[in-house]
DNA sequence: TTTGGAAAAAGAAACGTTTCCTCTAAGTAT
DNA sequence: ATACTTAGAGGAAACGTTTCTTTTTCCAAA
């Protein structure tokens, strides 16, 4: 069906030499003389030969390809770590095939599987919020298949990861927001078996700590990633006699939706109450008050993930280590929780 | 290196047939007794055997893998028409190869004959707004291997397309401001080489000709799709003697800038100013004055440029007929155009 | 002149499938 | 009982590489 690509077959006959003479040509083995290997090369440009990466990766078992997965592609976080991978790994040579898990562990295991069944040379993955099982990510291990966890991961042996310092991200963002003199912060947190919110909620706590100020169950609300959770948490902490006066939200959505209840509302932000987001989605340096917002530095996250990858492979030696990276948050600080003077070193 | 996998010949040897009639039975030929198919199936589970998708893509030319080509993954637009195509191909066994041209017509090229190189059995693309050059499709062409367009297209016999009807959208989005009063209409357009932003302005003339309102070259700016563009076009226009009364941008982002711009001015919306942006960018609606954008469907494009692939590869008779599909635009009205009573049909 | 040995190249198997062709055994028609 | 058909299965080549092993070539030392 397809037009006949040129072979080194094809090579091999014009040039009367055997196809094992051009092959080493092509990849420069030092076999070769330095003659043949010049006019191999010559030949092949001429003839258009392109090498056949199928046959190739059937012979040496390494296909080029990686495998992403990832909840969802269009969170501004997840592609641009997917960016990070891409910008890393293309130069090497790579490929990268991008699958969603839609945040469900069934599709996670699915799409894990086409991907080892499509002979990938490795797996990027950030687990869903219901993967609870790691029997797919050990059997990726056991074929020998090198998996990165990155942003969301789950304790299985061998396995590497790059994440944020979700615990110190959480203590700078309420730090920040002490520093702006509040003093009865809330928290929206995500699902605190998910380790990344548990990090957050456990980094707020400390710093609450560090500056003697009292815990309260109640100041802290379980939201989703929804704007309407967000409104719904404003709802809930307006119930209480004693209210905040600050909200540090593990979600820039969530904090989306609670500026727009407390707006309804009639509260002024910053002056009564202060915001912080986490994500740094796009939208919150867009909106006419900006969010001040935790950036997660998802380029930087995906190019030493991809780093951490090819470690793994380059090391010929199986010695292949887990390695656990974990990069440092920035505190975008914006509008929506400047009290002071105006912060010179908001995010472009 | 990698632990061996089970192949049909071992399959073949435990039940003492041979590998073909293994293979035969796998793929359900019927060729094969009932008896030994369901044999075969049964042991090939047992065995945990997984078919090798490089033997077989390399035995008959075809990868089950598609290559999608886009400026960038983390617009909303183009994250969301590869979800769409993902959706539909997914559950054909194929999978996707996500590469980005960063709008330079040199990585596009880099990108395709990588993919090429790779032995995708299709392309799906959107070009860069710097390619001009159309021989890279061409020897996508000449190799057999399909290639659709989607948004944004360039004329090459043979490929097909899924495109919006940008015309209308234009037509639309300036008969909307129109039926908000407005009479002096200025267009932020894109750069009129590519064919999506000439049919959008060519739209908005068409509007104003059919209201006998006149066109005004000086009321239309080109711009980018940067928030800062959108800033300087208002500045630019507010130089005017007259000075408009309505934005049509055929981009959210140059319509968010010069929302921006305009409140910085004192200048209400939509009681003096309608704007209208283009793409429903997720910020459109989360903004404090929620942006009235038209709606390109992407995810529908995504799923009809899948299928239009599907049909090119199902058509086992080379009859692969080039098709051009055109989209309808929806307009989602919010509150930066509507004077009138608060329209229901706002998306969600 | 022979021999040893390095350098260069050739031969052939292997990777795991699919599929064309051939063969066997059984069933059917004569 | 013989010849003919056919369902079912096997053999082997092919896809395009890589690489282990073997052979050839050539030059210098004995």
């Amino acid at each position: 069906m397809k037009k006949d690509k040129v072979t080194i077959y094809d090579i091999s006959k014009k040039l009367n030499i055997s196809a094992a003479t051009v092959s080493r040509a092509l990849n420069n083995n030092p076999k070769i003389s330095e003659k043949t290997r010049a006019l191999v090369a010559k030949t092949a440009t001429e003839m258009n030969y392109k090498q056949n990466r199928l046959a190739q990766a059937l012979k040496n078992g390494r296909t080029n390809n990686v495998g992403v997965i990832v909840p969802y592609i269009n969170r501004s976080f997840f592609s641009s770590v997917i960016r990070g991978i891409e910008e890393e790994l293309t130069p090497q040579g790579y490929h990268i095939i991008i699958c969603q898990s839609h945040e469900e562990a069934e599709n996670e295991i699915e799409q894990l599987n086409a991907l080892l069944n499509t002979q990938i040379d490795g797996i990027f993955m950030s687990v869903s919020k219901t993967t609870q099982n790691t029997d797919h990510i050990k059997k990726a291990m056991e074929e020998q298949t090198p998996v990165v966890f990155f942003d969301r991961k789950i304790d299985v042996e061998g396995v590497s990861s790059v994440v944020l310092d979700d615990f110190k991200a959480g203590f700078m963002a309420t730090e920040h927001l002490i520093d702006q003199g509040c003093k009865k912060i809330a928290h929206l947190s995500g699902d605190i078996n998910l380790e990344i919110y548990k990090n957050r909620y456990e980094g707020y706590k400390a710093d609450l700590q560090k500056y003697d100020i009292e815990y309260k169950d109640e100041l802290v609300i379980n939201t989703s990633s929804k704007i309407e959770s967000g409104m719904q948490a404003i709802d809930e902490l307006w119930k209480l006699k004693d209210k905040p006066d600050a909200i540090f939200s593990a979600g820039d959505y969530a904090a989306l939706g609670a500026i727009q209840e407390l707006k309804q509302r009639g509260i002024k932000i910053p002056e009564e109450v202060c915001v912080v987001g986490f994500s740094n989605e796009p939208f919150t340096k867009y909106m006419e008050l900006p969010i001040t917002s935790v950036d997660q530095t998802p380029l930087m996250m995906g190019k030493i993930a991809a780093q951490v990858f090819l470690e793994q492979v380059k090391g010929d030696q199986a010695l292949s280590i887990e390695k656990k990276v974990v990069l440092s948050p920035e505190l975008f600080i914006r509008d929506s929780s400047s009290r002071k003077i105006l912060n010179l070193s908001d995010g472009v």
